[in-house]
DNA sequence: GGTCCGTGAGACAGCGCTACCTTAGCCCAT
DNA sequence: ATGGGCTAAGGTAGCGCTGTCTCACGGACC
């Protein structure tokens, strides 16, 4: 029995797994890793050492030697939106047989908490990020630039800009909801959005910039609020906008929430849906092909921007050329409401 | 300009921040820290020094020096289901200010994966673990009883065992159901469940139960699928339900969402609810409130189950004796469809 | 007035791993 | 036979921080 020292925390190290070995601590260090040709009998001499002892490598200490973790930070705006959680779970399923650990902050859509989310866990010296849109502070565009780290924006585009994104045009998306509203005759439009978030925001501008070139759009008729959307607020700003413009015969709903909220209220109300009022929703949420009656609304490729842009990140850490920008289009899923 | 080695990060260092506080590093460790009797006065230099040098401490190397990060490592077996995520902003709410970063691992429900993540986790050496259940591998004790790390588990109780817990009954909460459908006389009663993990199964057994004293128990009436619950489901299940037994004439299901798509077929097809059926859900998800019958359900503490595990484990971080158990209880909600 | 103790600050060494440089051995060309 | 280039393995020296021991100092006590 070896003595161990006072500060050892009692597992075993690469030291003991080279001894078991017979090789030197640097060799069983590439064997475990496999970055540098080592000789395979000494590799499979090394791994058989380290699965007798149970060895698992210390973070710590690589971070510290290699000045690099082996982790990618996904920072998200919510984790209460199902949006996130299934791109989450696209970008686990790609980067865990990497052997890189996903570390999930989540900022509560404020561009301030992001900010110190990410100085925090640049610390850490992780080996990509991952960002959620454009809309970032100034500051932490530079921390950005000064650390090197290679990023990958995900849901939105911006052509303008040389940075790496994968996502859709969120301003086409909303036209597309207006274009499909006005060919089914509908004349009235308006548009019900909360969370008020840049998405939403361009949303709303591809919703209305149609609108405006169809000579249709009234102002009166978005009804904006900065609050978190729901199903409950749906039903609410609906009844609200039904009440006071009660000729509107067409909705657009920056979230499928609200949408789902609409369409219950509407049937405690008896407000015909498609016959007086056209629903059209946003995300394609698990709910919605389930409504009564089901919704209309426009499906985002989120597993893809999760599991294409871990692809594109992986990529720029390899130090591949990679093509800038992904996009990956949405669809319109036509049903009941419209 | 001080010579920087070719391994260095290039950022500032404690031994920087010490040079320009003119004190030793050690004490602007201890400084900086607060943890050791240090003068205000130097205390004050060392965070002016830190401030101006923008220094933010490298979390391997204090990891690798003191053997423990500034982690809490939570595992769920799910992020798609609302109610952990709830559960985990609460988590995050309690942690985040005693500066512990919390990691998140989602094991889908599978206890292989749940261990195989709980040793990645542990290399780690995280302050604290907070788990979900009980329903754990072998190998996953042992790991969890030879780290000494502390340990809470969540939204179960077990008073068999001596293991930290924060949680409600889901035994009674079953139970509660069963009574609550009886009391609205309704004697044909069906139980349906889906992704059946262990609390899934102790509801499903208060139910019973409950029926079995009062002679009305039918195992018949159990629809109980392996597969993750959903919407969808929950109305599919539902109708199969009443086509094989139309007498049936309350229902208890397992976790909200099954209850939302049960209750919008019962609308689709002319089913009266609760006047033919009763419906009882489970958790009171966010759109319950607003079905259409509005659904009754049993409201779960999640985010208190949060809260008061993150207490516990922090009174258990900081050698503080803690009461093992603590029970959080649940709540009926009625409302419209019973 | 000397001893003791408590307190605040520093010296030293090491946590476990890997970057970097060096060395040993081999093959091929000359 | 000799030299050069190449590959595989090892030696050395940290990465940046903190645990542990030591020391200097001042006040309290006999």
């Amino acid at each position: 029995m070896t003595r161990i020292g006072s500060r050892s925390t009692g597992r075993p190290t690469l030291n003991e797994v080279a001894r078991l070995a017979a090789v030197s601590p640097i060799t069983a260090s590439r064997a475990l890793r496999g970055v540098i040709t080592v000789a395979p009998e000494l590799v499979e001499k090394v791994r058989a050492a380290a699965q007798s002892l149970g060895y698992v490598a210390n973070p710590a200490a690589r971070a510290l030697a290699s000045s690099q973790s082996q982790t990618v930070v996904v920072l998200v705006p919510s984790l209460s939106n199902q949006l996130f959680i299934e791109t989450l779970e696209a970008i686990q399923d790609v980067l865990r047989p990497r052997n890189l650990e996903v570390v999930i902050g989540n900022y509560h859509y404020s561009p301030e908490e992001e900010e110190n989310l990410l100085r925090s866990h640049l610390a850490n010296r992780p080996r990509g990020l991952l960002l959620t849109g454009f809309d970032h502070t100034p500051a932490l565009r530079q921390l950005l630039a000064a650390s090197g780290v290679p990023c990958v924006h995900m849901m939105e585009l911006d052509a303008a800009s040389n940075a790496y994104c994968v996502g859709f045009s969120q301003v086409q998306a909303g036209a597309e909801a207006a274009k499909h509203l006005l060919s089914r005759g509908r004349k009235r439009l308006a548009y019900i959005a909360a969370q008020l978030d840049p998405r939403v925001l361009q949303r709303g501008e591809g919703f209305r910039q149609v609108l405006k070139e169809q000579g249709v759009y009234d102002p009166a008729l978005e009804l904006q609020k900065p609050q978190p959307s729901s199903i409950g607020l749906g039903g609410e700003l609906f009844m609200q906008l039904m009440t006071q413009h009660p000729d509107v015969d067409g909705v657009f709903f920056c979230n499928d929430d609200l949408a789902q909220g609409a369409a219950l209220e509407a049937l405690r109300h008896g407000i015909a849906i498609p016959e007086r009022v056209s629903l059209v929703g946003f995300n394609d949420l698990p709910g919605s092909a389930y409504m009564v009656p089901r919704l209309t609304s426009i499906r985002t490729p989120r597993e893809q921007v999760g599991q294409r842009a871990a692809q594109l990140l992986l990529g720029l850490i390899d130090g591949v050329t990679q093509k800038p920008q992904i996009d990956l289009g949405f669809e319109l899923v036509v049903r009941e409401s419209s």
